[in-house]
DNA sequence: GAATTGGGGCAGCCATGTTGACCGATCCTG
DNA sequence: CAGGATCGGTCAACATGGCTGCCCCAATTC
């Protein structure tokens, strides 16, 4: 890093930050339109989704603690567990170490639908992954890495704990 | 090296695509979240954000081809264009070469508004790029690139027409 | 001349976010 | 053990930004 650097190197320049801000809006719409169509056979949304798939993610989870993955309101994520609760996806258990908490867990049926819901990310994604190749995939990671505040990694790190390998 | 291999490699695993999943959710977040505040000191929300970006982007394009890459309905693009031009930021002129089509361009006050904008999520975007390397940099296009459907590519490809470099 | 395209509009609905207030059960601490 | 903090739930009310279905006009193309 002792040679004469241009004001920013190339790869910081405007089109490349507009490369950027495009990709990640279109690749993301795209991820999460591709199971709008499932989702809306069962009668639910994204926002259903959302909760569902961090329930999966981390069985037993409280209502506060989804609440901050989510960065939503307690009313908005009510009515989420509620259509959930009333569909029999989730249930909700008292946590015998502080019984103002409620663990979250899927139900079997919540389960099938969640592994139906990922299957169709894993197909899209492990494509995409295979495409661009393994070193391509540490990138991606990276760079969204870092668009995470250093006040939220650490929430998000603790969703891979449980992470064989 | 002829052990038994592994259906999918390494990267392809269900903790890697959930690692994705999560990373694209979170990254995506917190970009778009970055500039709501600036937003809606405006009045504007998303929605007028997108629109800005995108007629910044490509100087004169119709509602058609916005229509196109927002894939949202016409009802829905002509609520927020029509506030876009009742706060006289965006212009439309009707295009001499085809009388029927409007192009839209930014006003004076609509381009500084946009590049307002565009600063905030550049000084994120590229502290990401500039932390996580220029390498990564690459991957990062490259999987999200994969992501959107080789229909629309193209689209997406004709915004960087004009980009120098 | 007829059909298609581009743009625009109305009414009404739905999903999902917001605020602010309030409650009860439970836990923790002085 | 009393008082305060925390966790969860709920009410009413509202905003944003999607959607559908239907209709219209002007301009272009067949």
């Amino acid at each position: 890093m002792a040679a004469p650097i241009p004001a920013s190197p190339l790869f910081l320049r405007e089109p490349e930050i507009r490369r950027g801000v495009e990709l990640l809006y279109f690749g993301y719409s795209h991820l999460t339109r591709s199971i709008d169509e499932q989702l809306s056979k069962q009668g639910l949304g994204r926002a259903h989704h959302r909760a569902l798939y961090f329930i999966a993610r981390k069985p037993g989870l409280s209502v506060s603690e989804l609440l901050a993955l989510l960065a939503i309101t307690k009313q908005s994520l009510g009515r989420v567990l509620g259509d959930l609760s009333d569909r029999e996806l989730v249930e909700t258990t008292t946590d015998p170490k502080d019984r103002r908490r409620r663990m979250l867990t899927l139900t079997d049926s919540g389960a099938a639908l969640e592994a139906d819901l990922f299957e169709a990310l894993r197909r899209r994604l492990s494509t995409a992954y295979s495409e661009a190749g393994q070193e391509a995939v540490g990138g991606f990671w990276a760079v969204l890495e870092e668009l995470i505040p250093l006040s939220e990694r650490g929430r998000i790190q603790k969703l891979r704990e449980g992470d064989r390998s």
